[in-house]
RNA sequence: CGGGGUGUGGCGCAGUCCGGUAGCGCGCCUGCUUUGGGAGCAGGAGGUCCCGGGUUCGAAUCCCGGCGCCCCGACCA
């Protein structure tokens, strides 16, 4: 029996392991409508602590929310010659409205530039306007061919940031900016570690200058692109004649950046802790923090521990810790534990009719160390410790797990064997050459997800490119990814 | 779109070869006994067997045609 109960494990079958997870945790479920996800309550309740620390990290860089159509005229996508090819292949159209075919078709956003700047063309009119600094929390639409939940559905929730500036400098301090703010959050809230960088061209957002990305590493060794940051120039302005007269009297077109992360990120928070009893979720994304699990027999025992059992929940919720009390009769502890560690509740404490006689509480982290018996006094100082703890632990496992699962400095036999094997992240010399890229991908499935950051570059700098041998222009980190 | 698999109570499956009107485990409901790591017993509810045709006295089962979903590949946050 207990084998059925069992997560297929993610040494015998990852993408197996990702999908009874989901179901078995309540995360997500498949809808009527092919390739799109139904996020339920416990997975929705991750994404909104995850809007709630992205959207004040937002604020306090001085942007604003604001909210646009789901509908964009068709030719607004065209205008914009690199950004329709893009993404024309992958739009939902809508040729019909109350029953009488539309003039001009109407698309449903797979990404909001074109309806933003032609928005903006008409706010902003002189350099005092600028910075104009926006972020809106939308769905969008992009007619995958194939789907996975959180990954990568038809239908999708994130944020879009959407700035205009006065010079390039400006513009390009923005975008860097930007992903900084999302390296943090990965960080110090998902306890994920990323290596930023540059996009190369092949893999740069449609209609941009410039694209840098974060990449973590999931722990079947791919890479996923958990956030992307764009410096878009004046490409869109030109498009959309977003204009604006200078200090000095003259005219120009503003430059843009765009910025996003998705309810990917609940799938990268998935395959980045989640063990085989389940996932874990860190502490600061999640719904309950601690969950209490009230154990007696009779009924005097029962009102006994009750009574325990709220007044450490108004403590701890005092201490704004998110707590909650599983008090359903008719299901047995240890049930209870196995339904908590699969939903990856970070701490339990466990408590019977023993500890209330002994003023103590039982302590089961969701990882790392046995079950503990805590003092009544002092636990809200004792669970948020244990909270950061934990957080500072999956974070630092997290990144020895990627660093043991990289390879710096490789040859083309080294990498093909690398790549060809377990997998992870190849850095090496890369000659900047798009046909190089393609033969590479076309041979090992491997693409370049980023130029890195300097702080994660190798420390003897690559000279030649590691797969053709002519000189080097910029190290590069290759994966295989998702 | 190519390859593979699969559609039978909420979930997982058996039954299909060899037609006879549907069963098992889990879950769910009620009651009693239980409760410190996935409870036991008793009773009970719940199914157009993916859809549409055909063959047959009779189809989950055989024949024809559709469709859905999952996994693996080519594109992508």
């Amino acid at each position: 029996m207990a084998e059925t109960r069992a997560l297929t494990t993610r040494a015998a079958d990852f993408s197996a392991w990702y999908n009874e997870l989901i179901a078995r945790a309540q995360l997500a479920d498949y809808s009527p409508v092919r390739g799109c996800m139904v996020i339920r309550p416990n997975g929705y309740a991750i994404w909104e602590e995850m809007q709630r620390a992205l959207d004040q990290m937002f604020k306090d860089t001085g942007h604003q929310n604001a909210y646009f159509p789901l509908f964009i005229p068709q030719s607004f996508l065209s205008r914009e010659a690199e950004h329709v090819e893009g993404f024309a292949p992958e739009t939902a159209v809508v040729t019909h409205g109350g029953g009488k075919e539309l003039e001009e078709p109407l698309v449903v956003r797979p990404t909001s530039e074109t309806i933003i700047y032609a928005m903006y063309a008409k706010w902003i009119q002189s350099y005092r306007d600028l910075p104009l600094l926006i972020n809106q929390w939308a769905n969008v639409v992009r007619w995958e061919m194939r789907t996975r939940l959180f990954l990568r559905t038809t239908e999708f929730l994130w944020q879009e940031g959407h700035t205009a500036h006065a010079t390039e400098a400006e513009a390009e301090e923005e975008t860097r900016k930007m992903l900084g703010v999302y390296r943090t959050f990965m960080e110090e809230w998902m306890a994920m570690p990323v290596v930023t960088g540059r996009k190369t061209d092949s893999e740069r957002f449609a209609g941009a200058l410039r694209t840098y990305s974060c990449e973590a590493m999931m722990q079947d060794n791919k890479a996923l692109q958990a956030g992307t940051s764009h410096n878009l120039g004046q490409n869109f302005a030109r498009a959309f004649e977003v204009t604006f007269q200078t200090a000095a009297g003259g005219l120009d077109h503003v430059w843009n950046t765009s910025w996003g992360v998705s309810t990917r990120l609940v799938g990268a928070l998935i395959m980045t802790h989640g063990d085989d009893a389940g996932l874990v979720c860190p502490p600061r994304l999640a719904q309950y923090q601690v969950v209490v699990v009230p154990i007696y027999k009779s009924d005097e025992e029962r009102a006994r521990v009750m009574e325990t059992c709220d007044r450490l929940k108004r403590e701890l919720s005092a201490a704004r810790i998110r707590v909650h009390v599983d008090a359903r009769e008719g299901t047995k502890p240890g049930a209870k534990y196995y339904e908590w560690e699969g939903r990856g509740v970070p701490l339990r404490l466990e408590l019977g009719p023993r500890d209330v006689a002994a003023g103590s509480v039982m302590l089961a982290r969701r990882t790392g160390g046995k079950k503990e018996p805590l003092p009544m006094e002092g636990l809200v100082a004792t669970l948020e410790s244990a909270m950061e703890r934990m957080h500072t632990e999956l974070l630092e496992a997290s990144r020895a797990r990627r660093e043991a699962h990289s390879i710096r400095g490789v040859t083309k036999p080294q990498f093909i064997e690398f790549i060809e094997g377990d997998g992870g992240f190849a850095y090496g010399g890369f000659c900047g050459s798009g046909d190089c890229e393609a033969e590479i991908k076309e041979q090992t499935k491997a693409t370049i997800r980023v130029l890195p950051d300097e702080e994660f570059r190798s420390l003897v700098a690559p000279t030649t490119c590691m797969w053709c041998g002519t000189p080097s222009v910029a190290e590069a980190v290759w994966s295989r990814a998702y």
